[in-house]
DNA sequence: CCTATTTCATAGCAGACGATATGAAATTCG
DNA sequence: CGAATTTCATATCGTCTGCTATGAAATAGG
């Protein structure tokens, strides 16, 4: 098995456009104003190409979605990778907190996450898109959540810590954050949330 | 100056549905669905009435939300009641999360808060109504933040805290909890982050 | 050079969107 | 009872939605 990388030039007009930057500016419009309120037309004008173009890309709407989404995620291996690489469970926390915080007030990119703001609501037929957003959350959840066991498996958290629990409330804080950085707050206030509550993370036994 | 509640029958027929009912019908419509992602169509079907009979009653789509959002909302005053009649500001914030948690998987209603998630997301002319729920949201922070202060001036918390911080710290883990109701986690994951949470608080000094 | 292949831009599909014109139905007032 | 008033249900309005049929343009292989 073997990864073809190799950009065999098929016959045929060739592409006058870059599949990585137009999927790139995509997710920037998906990040901007949501899933379903993005529309084919709003996303083309972003892309600088045509509808046709688009679906000989990328499927349809939908697809196009998914991979945005995808490409904001990262790749699940960078994630588990600086949780791994951090010197403890409760450094690789607060930096997620304070990655965040700078990430959602970034001003060359749209205020906020894109995993929480995109599909926070939407009619009923895309419950299949939110459920590969939230499963994304549940993904970065589970691994901060591992990396928090083997801490206290170590003896670096007092027994009576609740991994899952302490998880959930960094998840929920970022999405949180997002929140609030879509409503104008500044990234000091944001920032300010993150070292607060870190005071809530049961210290050394 | 005096309230006008009485009923004064005008000539003309007769209104065939009751205001505050279809209104909360519409609340419970733009909670599910989200303010853009709901169509006049799916608001007109689950309030019982036509097209005709919604614009006459309400205005537009945009102010009908408006109206369902300060439903859901409820009066300030009853915040700032909250928030007078508790025993302390940390009193006051364990409980508006714990009130949260329950609130966001109630089962009778859907899942989350309307204010987080119907207005996360939308095309670029809802940026008023994305102010007026953002408003919203300031103003409890602020309402908290000032109960913080008055605990801080009656010595009952360390003279470095954060009201600014503790509240918005607040604010953001109850949008969060939102979104990972959204998700389907279950009540006593939600209620887990709160009470994890409050360990951030600072101590009585 | 010619054909096959692929992408291009233009134009347009059926349906849903928010919002409204229209006239009948139901009430109060004189 | 008759006139005035208000709401009712029906039938749309023009615009936008996601998506695609069509034929010209641009490349590769023979």
């Amino acid at each position: 098995m073997e990864i073809q990388t190799a950009p065999v030039r098929r016959a045929g007009r060739p592409l006058s456009f870059d599949r990585d930057t137009v999927l790139r500016q995509a997710m920037l419009a998906f990040w901007d104003h949501g899933y379903e309120t993005t529309s084919v037309s709003d996303l083309t004008a972003a892309m600088g190409i045509t509808a046709p173009s688009l679906y000989a890309a990328f499927g349809d709407k939908k697809q196009l979605f998914l991979e945005a989404m995808r490409l904001y995620a990262g790749p699940p291996e960078a994630i588990q990778a600086a949780l791994d690489s951090a010197p403890s469970a409760r450094a690789a926390a607060h930096d997620m907190l304070r990655t965040s915080a700078l990430a959602f007030t970034a001003g060359d990119t749209p205020k906020g996450c894109l995993l929480a703001s995109s599909t926070a609501s939407g009619s009923a037929g895309i419950s299949d898109v939110q459920q590969a957003v939230a499963a994304i959350r549940l993904t970065i959840q589970t691994a901060l959540e591992q990396r928090i066991a083997k801490d206290m498996a170590a003896g670096l958290l007092p027994d009576d810590a609740s991994p899952g629990a302490l998880a959930a409330m960094v998840i929920a804080l970022i999405q949180g954050m997002s929140v609030l950085a879509r409503d104008g707050r500044d990234r000091d206030t944001l920032l300010a949330i993150g070292d607060i509550a870190m005071g809530a993370w049961p210290p050394c036994p």
